[in-house]
DNA sequence: AATAACTTTCAATTATTTTTGAAACTTTAA
DNA sequence: TTAAAGTTTCAAAAATAATTGAAAGTTATT
């Protein structure tokens, strides 16, 4: 395999990946394709690698900005604008984790919360639903607050440790 | 809030939940349904329940049997099948996580491990690539070996230790 | 072995999501 | 201040994914 081949495999399986987690495929493949490029490009680099229109690619590369995970550069005596990607996978994983949490586990858990406060004197139906929304409500919560605490354990020693005993 | 209410709104939340995630929003609004209801339920009840055709039931509860978090239970003197969810928790999460590292995360750790061993004595273009592509394997390879370190990690005692530091 | 009860399959339809492309907008340089 | 270079927006079109429904397939009962 020569370095062409391998770098569009490499894109368009990230691209595949991307879209069967919610992400769409086109802005996975941006990024793939700044990830793996040691320059900056402009826009017109990216779509015509990976031959998207222009409204596309503004559309999705806003979107990565807005993520957290794609910058802008700005070269002198350039007068069109450059993107790069975050390239460093902790970094970039803590960004992605802390976006999904906003915008889809944090709405998820006020709805859980409100459904498992309704009042539970009724039928015996409705009380295994709120026992089952409130064991729901305290698992995601718990799974979301070890998100925000990634950022800090993988700093400290006892994090450090626990991440060799995982392998 | 009365029960009704709040049952529709959990269903549609999840599912909306589950379509965001890469889920289709059928399978993730059975398996909710299933969560909360206290007896199990036969494909009629299902399908009269969330509006939904006899093949669309039949396709999504096969799927969620695939993924092993809905089981076919028999009851004597009835003809039909009747369906339940996993409803431990922990028991979920494991096999949601072992199932999309089977089907999805393991394969893209080919595809990288495969693009990462491209010859090297080439451009410096093909170095960087190989070496963002190297990277990304070690961290993906790493994400994935927590997924099946989970069963085990969360009944030993560090385990229980860090999720206690973690709150 | 015929029939009734129930489940699965899949081509066609419907719904949803993504992409395009051209007009509108913004910024910079002369 | 104008025109060229570049970017964004968004309605319409295209692509993709989910859903239906009826026919085919199974299994249990008499």
């Amino acid at each position: 395999m020569e370095f062409k081949e391998a770098k569009n495999k490499f894109i368009q399986t990230w691209g595949a990946l991307g879209s069967q987690w919610g992400i769409n495929k086109t802005m996975a493949q941006i990024h793939a394709l700044l990830m793996v490029s040691p320059e900056s490009l402009s826009m017109e680099d990216i779509m015509e690698e990976l031959l998207i229109s222009r409204g596309n690619a503004s559309m999705n590369l806003r979107a990565l900005m807005d993520w957290g995970i794609v910058y802008k550069e700005y070269k002198s005596g350039e007068r069109k604008e450059f993107f790069t990607a975050e390239k460093d996978l902790d970094e970039l994983a803590v960004k992605i984790a802390q976006e999904r949490s906003k915008r889809e586990i944090k709405p998820a858990l006020k709805v859980l919360k409100d459904v498992s406060s309704i009042d539970t004197t009724k039928s015996a139906e409705t009380k295994h639903f709120v026992e089952q929304t409130s064991k729901l409500y305290d698992f995601v919560l718990k799974a979301d607050n070890m998100i925000d605490k990634v950022t800090e354990f993988k700093d400290n020693w006892i994090g450090r440790l626990v991440m060799k005993i995982m392998k």
